[in-house]
DNA sequence: CGTAAGATGAAG
DNA sequence: TTCATCTTACGG
């Protein structure tokens, strides 16, 4: 993993589908399997980091590793794992996760029996593993937060790509990437 | 200062 | 398709 993170953005957006991301509280341990991502460029309009380094998006000029929360429509937020060198305003959101570990914690926190309903989006997989806005700007290594390499290695021809979900800026950009078939990758797309 | 848009989700 | 909800960025 420490090698991931020296990868480029954009290989990294694509490698992390498959790893196992976990959130250890004091309520249990709750997490699953990496099936969505995206990726924040430099020069790219849709990132946060586009025009100004700010208290806001400081986190993604961060170390590789910073975590980045952000609210987002005033009620959700979403997590996103800093990248590239210190200084330079990249990231990788985390879309969605296929559930694997404490599932009866994530259905009390997400309030639904449903599996596919439970991490199936970006506010939806912070709500199920407990992430808060606290955790804005620690470095993952140094977390409660996890990301574990899969035992079987993805292959490119089980990677999908296509545009991101929700902007309109840089709608073009074939920046998303999920596990094709996978049936937990959030709705639209 | 005022305000509009935003990396969404749930319900109708 | 609509609406809930509120912080941040940007213009005046």
């Amino acid at each position: 993993m420490k090698n991931l993170l020296e990868l480029d953005t954009l290989t990294i957006a694509k490698e992390l589908l498959g790893y196992t991301f976990v959130h250890e509280s004091v309520e249990g341990t709750a997490g699953g399997i990496i099936v969505e991502t995206e990726a924040y460029l430099q020069g790219d309009p849709a990132c946060h980091a586009y025009r100004r380094k700010s208290v806001r998006n400081a986190p993604m000029f961060g170390e590789a590793g910073t975590i980045y929360v952000y609210q987002i429509y005033g009620m959700h937020f979403c997590v996103n794992i800093s990248t590239n060198k210190k200084d330079v305003g990249e990231a990788v959101l985390i879309r969605a996760l296929q559930p694997t570990l404490g599932v009866e914690l994530m259905q009390a926190r997400r309030n639904t029996e449903e599996i596919k309903n439970l991490c199936s989006g970006p506010g939806k997989l912070v709500q199920a593993l407990g992430i808060h806005k606290q955790m804005n700007n620690w470095h993952i290594l140094d977390s409660d937060l996890k990301i574990i390499s899969p035992s079987v290695q993805i292959v490119e021809s089980e990677i999908v790509t296509t545009t991101r979900i929700g902007i309109t800026q840089g709608a073009d950009l074939p920046y998303r990437f999920y596990l094709k078939d996978n049936k937990f990758v959030s709705r639209k797309g």
